[in-house]
DNA sequence: CCATAATGTACGTATTGGTT
DNA sequence: AACCAATACGTACATTATGG
């Protein structure tokens, strides 16, 4: 039941319950509609819609006749139903008592943590302890957050050094004891002489498509609609407008060659490709090789040369064991600032090493980027053109980010 | 010499935090 | 919401140390 797809099931447990307390009904079948990740558009469309007819991946959609199994679930759901009004005649109005607490795991987030843990500050509080979810331990004996919140634990700096079984969490208190930045000089040195130039600070943006809309793409494929390219000839030196390339799609209709095409000409087989989180990056790069057979060989070569800034910036334990460091200082962070509030993702790590941020942008993450790019056929031609250019502002900005977090970088090992 | 404790390694699994 | 690679940590098993 607590599995992922346990909840779905809950969910829809639910919704029955109050289909069957509301409704006087005749026996009704309950299904679950579930798309199928492997299943692969052929690209045929009908009256300008696309036509997901099966074939060797199978069906769009998979049904799963849950009706017994809800109707297992009915009593559970009564059970809960009591249980929470229970708890709403105890706590509505009521300050929530700070001893009852419940889960902040990231997965499943209670949507009233905001009002129940007000007391919580909203920057370095127990919760952005790196890995906080696995607890802590004092004596042998282990500690969850919510155990800290009850002995009055509130931020970082309130845990004792006894509770923290974990170097990094040390860091991560000490930095903010100190207010100074942690800098692993040696670290980030070596993760430094890693990177060739030219340097090609790439980045993707991305249409996470529920429904595949072009050939090759399955459900939930991260389609890709625009690409952020700066290069960087020589250390140090950088021109925001000048040396910045890029490909954005004018329209919803399928763009992927001529943006291949685009980043293939651009890319040569030199230097380093420079991307935050290689993950993704790596995994558009691949399927487009699949899809686009023509480009395979150099689109691979393009991922060939892929490096993670992330991994200077965070570290990563294969590659630092790989450059000489040992077991112990391989995995631990490079960098740490109090300002990144347990976060390495670009967002957080810019203004702690540049005086860049990205508060303020019309189009401030990746989210709002492609809500803006789905909305294109939504906009009048002014608000489109208005739109189009803040698009490549943010993709262009996420590129020139790279840059300034890898000078950054270079000014503290100085 | 063997039994037990202490330490070391390998593995599987659940969770993380980055991306859009 | 989903996906990916990395990682932490408990468990299981192996190896080494200790001591009667």
């Amino acid at each position: 039941r607590l599995s992922k797809p346990g909840h779905y099931i809950y969910d829809l447990a639910v919704q029955r319950y109050f289909i069957e307390k509301t409704h006087q009904s005749k026996k009704i079948n309950y299904y679950l509609a579930v798309l199928n990740p492997d299943y692969i558009f052929d690209g045929a469309y009908k009256n300008g819609m696309p036509n997901y007819t099966p074939n060797q991946t199978g069906n769009l959609i998979n049904l799963i006749d849950i009706t017994s199994l809800t109707e297992e679930y009915q009593p559970k759901v009564d059970e809960d139903r009591i249980l929470l009004e229970k708890y709403l005649d105890k706590y509505l109005n009521h300050e929530v008592p700070k001893d009852v607490c419940c889960s902040n795991a990231r997965e499943i987030k209670c949507p009233c943590l905001d009002v129940c843990f007000d007391y919580l500050p909203k920057q370095n509080s127990i919760y952005n302890y790196l890995d906080s979810n696995r607890g802590f331990k004092k004596e042998g004996i282990n500690y969850t957050c919510e155990d800290l919140i009850k002995k009055g634990y509130y931020k970082i700096i309130d845990v004792p050094d006894e509770y923290l079984n974990r170097e990094k969490n040390r860091i991560q208190k000490h930095s903010i004891q100190t207010n100074t930045p942690y800098i692993n000089k040696a670290k980030i040195k070596a993760g430094l002489a890693q990177i060739k130039y030219p340097i090609y600070h790439l980045d993707f943006e991305t249409f996470p498509c529920p429904l595949p809309r072009f050939k090759g793409e399955h459900p939930y494929t991260q389609s890709v609609f625009q690409f952020s390219l700066h290069i960087q000839k020589e250390e140090g030196k950088l021109d925001k407008q000048k040396d910045h390339y890029g490909y954005l799609a004018k329209d919803l209709n399928d763009h992927r060659l001529e943006l291949v095409k685009t980043l293939c000409n651009l890319i040569k087989n030199d230097g380093t490709v420079l991307v935050y989180n290689d993950a993704f990056e790596k995994t558009r790069l691949k399927e487009l090789s699949e899809i686009f057979p023509e480009y395979k060989e150099k689109l691979l070569n393009i991922r060939n040369n892929i490096f993670d800034l992330l991994n200077i910036v965070k570290s990563n334990t294969k590659l630092y064991e790989k450059l000489g460091f040992t077991k112990e200082q391989a995995p631990l962070p490079n960098y740490y600032n109090p300002k990144m509030n347990g976060s390495f993702s670009i967002k957080k790590v810019l203004p702690s090493l540049s005086n860049l941020t990205y508060e303020g942008m019309d189009i401030g993450n990746g989210v709002e980027a492609l809500i803006t790019y789905a909305n294109f056929n939504n906009y009048s031609k002014e608000e489109y053109n208005y739109k189009y250019n803040k698009l490549v502002e943010y993709c262009s900005q996420d590129t020139y980010a790279m840059f300034e977090v890898l000078e950054g970088l270079r000014k503290c090992v100085k």
